[in-house]
RNA sequence: GCUCCCGUAGCUCAGUUGGAUAGAGCGUUCGCCUCCUAAGCGAAAGGUCACAAGUUCAAAUCUUGUCGGGAGCACCA
């Protein structure tokens, strides 16, 4: 019985007595771990409830330390409790029985649900990240949502979910419009001349993505001074989205290209994709026009005749309240019969949820080294005959930031409008506040500062104004840090092991500090703090943990088994040192948490609680680790309960660290 | 004008659907490598949880108001 199930255990006891002795219902009680070890493993305020239900209901006023008293004996009944005490005005406080505790969990696994996430027979959770416009490289905003929603993801796997990853690309919106304007009016380059530049640029080792992040810039420039440049934009947007000429056609190459640069950059973070849905397709699979039609049938939306929205459909939105300067209605067709970004994206949803009964056509965009395949969407006929299925999830999570909350809420509304069946509930918007930078860092980028900009405490970064850490450059900045600190360390090993744990360590590091933050705290990049591998870091965790498989390392061969035998055999003196250093127990304790932890992580959908936990565990492990001397331990079952507690922890953080996408490297 | 988010140690942030003495990292000061890797460990200092009222046996957490900061509210995407 792992930790998880004695609790649901006790909960389950505590409901049923509650029902027996004192006629109250309860549907769920609250359980907390208390401060302290000596306090107990798990504890129950439980009887203040308790007594308040009674009172509401009989009148009678009970003592809640009376009610504690009665609910004590009906919980220790069950074989895995110690005692339980009742602390200050009514706590219930439980303490386990340690060491059949340990002893039943020898080889438990941290995550026992993970396996389930490839059980094709359950429903499918779609999860959307990434979606950087292909128009660019990505910056260090963008691999915050990615890290966040691929984290996400794992975190679904680890909590026994099938997950279908979905990367957005919007590859005829106005930000690749603008990167082509570039090409065609400031640089004269015909397609021919761009797949030129491509070769050049890669002999120079120079990234596609790269060149493209200065032209977009400099397109906004002169923008500001070319209005003549300015008018071109809606003309090449215009083309784009037609398809089928020669703007089209580059615009596609530069894009595509894009996207190939945008992936390489997430493979090294390992970050990887499933589908790659494009907006192209969208349009020209008219995905809008079958929605169009599901709305119009079942009338959520409807013609304006006369007023400001005149000759638009709308949809109803009476949750904000309109007045002069704001509709309240949000409008899905313009007067002038093209659809708004909010329209494409409720088609959008509805394909994701399998409610639009229609799909893509599909075709193999890439296969990474291992052999995994990422797939696109075309509106050419399939040429695979074994294309996986892709959509129709139960639920689907989108990555989206923060400031967009109002259009994901549109969105979600318009499809809870067309199937009442889903509701609101299938659609999630997994929100996140953006990564700016601290006005030092702009400085340390040579960015010129407005003088207002100075006055801020943070400045947003900006494609457009070319200002962002790109998110190649930091991995490249903390890879050269880390190996410079890992050559140092370790000498004797060659210079691809060296190159490859530098490299693990710099994932860590960057995924670390954009987990550690929860998701509605803006995240003011400072060079300083992204670049740390000591205190709260992930090479901190990973530190501790390649400490244990050293230990392992140098242990015997057959260290482990004998450890388990005679923790096994010997449970009354294992009991004993369990039950006086209490610091071994809540080292063992905390770390036989990560399965509830994974689940709280998704119910709040939030990946820094396992990120707080992980470093928990790091640190309880480090301090373990000082005061305890395992391989010179002489007592035979103290050794072995050590052992026992190193591996324990060694599963839950070699687990815990993989769910959040951060390797552990072979020395440090 | 309306909606949402935030205000916790010098700085950056946690605080588990209201619970026991409000925590961590950084920074500061002082200790610890004869011993499984010091990217580590220990100790000290540091708090009117923005403010006010309310609900409760119990409030950093819930409600209302005030002040301060951020974002959003297009026939843009």
């Amino acid at each position: 019985m792992n930790l998880s199930e004695i609790q649901n255990t006790l909960r389950a006891k505590v409901i049923e007595t509650a029902a027996q002795v004192f006629n109250v219902e309860m549907e769920q009680i609250a359980a907390e771990v208390p401060p302290k070890t000596e306090l107990g493993d798990l504890a129950f305020p439980v009887a203040f409830e308790l007594a308040k239900q009674i009172k509401q209901q009989t009148g009678e006023k009970q003592n809640p330390r009376n009610i504690a008293e009665q609910l004590k004996a009906a919980l220790e009944t069950f074989d895995f409790v110690e005692k339980i005490e009742i602390a200050g005005p009514g706590y219930l406080n439980v303490f386990y029985k340690r060491a059949r505790f340990v002893a039943a969990n020898l080889n438990s696994n941290p995550l026992p649900k993970l396996a389930d996430s490839n059980d094709e027979s359950k429903p499918k959770i779609c999860v959307e990240h990434t979606s950087v416009n292909p128009n660019k490289a990505a910056h260090i905003g963008h691999v915050r949502n990615s890290v966040l929603g691929d984290t996400f993801v794992r975190i679904l796997q680890a909590n026994g979910n099938r997950v279908e990853v979905q990367n957005y690309i919007d590859n005829t919106g106005v930000q690749v419009a603008d990167v082509v304007v570039g090409f065609i009016y400031l640089e004269k380059k015909s397609l021919e001349d761009i797949k030129q530049l491509n070769a050049d640029l890669q002999e120079k080792g120079v990234s596609f993505d790269y060149y493209c992040w200065d032209l977009y810039a400099k397109v906004g420039q002169e923008y500001q001074v070319n209005e003549e440049l300015k008018a071109k934009r809606a003309e090449v947007l215009h083309l784009i989205e037609e398809g089928g000429n020669e703007t089209a056609i580059l615009a596609d190459y530069v894009a595509t290209r894009n996207v190939e640069c945008i992936l390489n950059t997430m493979e090294r973070f390992g970050i990887r994709y499933d589908l790659l849905p494009r907006e192209s397709e969208i349009l020209h699979l008219k995905f809008w026009a079958k929605a169009f039609d599901l709305m119009k049938q079942l009338g959520v939306i409807h013609f304006e005749t006369t007023g400001k929205n005149a000759n638009c459909w709308v949809m109803p939105f009476d949750d904000h309240a309109g007045n002069d300067d704001h509709e309240a209605n949000k409008i899905l067709v313009r007067s002038n019969g093209t659809v708004t970004y909010t329209g494409k994206d409720i088609a959008y949803q509805l394909w994701k949820l399998g409610l639009l009964g229609m799909d893509f056509n599909y075709k193999l965009f890439s296969t990474y080294f291992d052999g995994k395949e990422v797939w696109t969407s075309t509106t050419e006929e399939s040429d695979h005959a074994s294309v996986p299925k892709f959509g129709s999830g139960e639920t689907v999570y989108n990555v989206i930031d923060t400031r967009q909350s109002y259009p994901q809420e549109v969105v979600k509304k318009g499809v809870s409008l067309i199937s009442p069946d889903k509701g609101e509930r299938a659609s999630v918007h997994l929100s996140y506040e953006m990564v700016a930078l601290s006005p030092a860092a702009a400085e340390e980028l040579n960015f010129q500062l407005s003088d207002e900009d100075k006055t801020r405490t943070f400045i947003e970064m900006s494609g457009r104004k070319g200002l962002g850490v790109k998110a190649d450059d930091l991995l490249n900045r903390l890879e050269k840090n880390a190996l410079a600190e890992v050559t140092k360390r370790n000498t004797e090993l060659s210079p691809a092991v060296q190159k490859d744990i530098a490299h693990k360590i710099a994932v860590g590091a960057l995924r670390y500090f954009l987990l550690k933050f929860t998701r509605n705290t803006v995240i003011v990049f400072d060079f300083k703090e992204a670049l740390a591998f000591e205190g709260e870091t992930g090479a901190y965790c990973q530190n501790a943990t390649v400490r244990i498989n050293s230990i392992f390392k140098k242990a015997e061969p057959n260290a482990l088994e004998n450890a388990f035998k005679i923790v096994s055999e010997k449970q009354i003196e294992a009991a004993e040192i369990l039950n006086s250093e209490t610091e071994i127990w809540s080292l063992i304790s905390l770390a036989s948490r990560l399965e509830e932890t994974i689940s709280s992580a998704v119910s709040a959908t939030e990946p820094a609680i396992l990120a707080k936990y992980v470093f928990g565990l790091a640190k309880a492990f480090n301090l373990f680790y000082h005061n305890h001397k395992i391989l010179i331990e002489e007592n035979e079952v103290k050794k072995a309960v050590l052992l026992v507690t190193a591996e324990i922890t060694r599963r839950s953080l070699t687990a815990g660290l993989n769910t959040m996408g951060i390797e552990i490297p072979e020395r440090m």
